[in-house]
DNA sequence: AGATAGATTTTGGTCAGACCATATGCTACC
DNA sequence: GGTAGCATATGGTCTGACCAAAATCTATCT
């Protein structure tokens, strides 16, 4: 196939064709053309390859590189990426920042975290086999330990919510909770607190897990959305009032 | 601010030029330095601005127009665009392309989709007000009158269910609708299939209804559970054993 | 022979200047 | 006053060059 024939072909207007270029390298990508960890390459082959400028070329590796399709480094080959649902998920933190800037935004997104957990909760006491309890249970354990220890406290907060994230088996939800971390995490940081907040959210997690033990789905829901409900009230106070 | 002096100063290795350029602009464009439709300042006053050639220009460019936050004709300005939850939504599809192709990926997909509509189902159950209750009265009703004609029945398929997405009145969940039916209807767009499976599934739409109209959540989310779990089963059957 | 340090080559990052295609806007003519 | 045509602005592309970092090769030393 003449490759520089078919991208100077379909004159689609206002087309680049390093669009067309990144496009074209990208389902090579995706359809094993080129492994992971293998080297694409260099510009100046591919300049020849595609009959086109090097600036037309490197329009096109950045584009991919921004995708997180292939990693560049000064001096070397690019690199071919996968990127898996984590990553995925990150680059749409990049997209909808200016979404989650003012309180509504950050309420719509922390709306759906309540909702998803309050759903985990459900099928955790569903459907949780003895070793996911286990790991709920050790988890509480060590996070009713770094009561009073604030930045301690949210990764062991963070560490128990992720047994419930993990407990359906499909790794689209740990990505997800990866990305609520991140992306809410920023708005609270800044937050001073004592123990007795801290002792409040261990105090909701173990109600969250007890109704889980206890495998009583409405509980398990009605416990979780209490918990989050109230640490929305302390992200809340931290807005101005304005927004 | 001298913009040239900051980033010509942080030699961040590997970093490029155009990166930091465009990290700047996204930056303005978030914080309203400029507003949405307003135009961009000309490629070569750019260059000028941040004292820099006309590629890390617009690499910085086309860096911001696949995010995008701009977007770009020929012989215009870019334009400012501020993307919204669909739209970041649609970019992710290119990035996790890859991740959905084998049987496994696309079962990880509609598997998050039969755990969200079923926390939805349950959710309007509990909650719905009497014009949601309309609505998807009127959207069964649509969907009822497109059996046997395939690609209208999908469509009203898709209608009735976004009408779940909208109850909570949170704008990211039919997003995420949205993206659920551009990502998963590709895998069976081409599934051949007469009245009878219309049929089956409009009764599965009737029973989520009935169950909603019976403020019965645990029905609820049996019915949409069940509804999508008997749909799967034909998005199934049309991948390769192998996969 | 193997390891190490230095020279050469590869390769991405940047720059400069030019030309083309398209959209915009001005100007002169009707 | 409206319209056609010309000048201008602007994005898209090309060419060729230079720099910096990495990789590779080579010669030297142990």
């Amino acid at each position: 196939m003449d490759q520089s024939e078919k991208l100077h072909g379909h004159g689609a207007i206002g087309a680049r064709r390093s669009d067309a270029i990144a496009a074209e390298l990208a389902q090579m990508i995706q359809n094993g053309g080129f492994q992971e960890g293998e080297r694409l390459p260099a510009e100046r082959d591919l300049m020849q390859r595609y009959g086109v400028s090097r600036a037309a070329v490197r329009e096109a590796i950045i584009t991919l590189a921004n995708r997180g399709l292939i990693e560049t480094r000064l001096g070397h080959r690019p690199i071919v990426r996968k990127p898996d649902y984590e990553i995925a998920i990150d680059k749409v933190g990049n997209l909808v920042g200016h979404l989650v800037v003012d309180r509504k935004g950050v309420w719509n997104l922390f709306e759906t975290r309540i909702f998803l957990e309050a759903a985990l909760a459900r099928w955790a006491a569903k459907h949780a086999r003895r070793d996911h309890l286990e790991e709920l249970r050790a988890a509480l354990e060590t996070n009713r330990e770094a009561i009073g220890n604030s930045s301690l406290f949210d990764q062991t907060d963070a560490a128990f919510h992720a047994v419930l994230y993990r407990i359906p088996g499909n790794p689209i939800y740990p990505a997800i909770h990866k990305a609520y971390v991140e992306w809410l995490t920023q708005h609270w940081r800044s937050m001073r607190r004592g123990a007795d907040i801290d002792q409040m959210n261990y105090a909701g997690h173990e109600a969250v897990l007890e109704a889980i033990l206890a495998r009583d789905p409405d509980s398990a829901e009605e416990a979780m959305r209490r918990h989050l409900t109230a640490a929305w009230e302390f992200v809340r106070s931290t807005f101005p009032s304005s927004n």
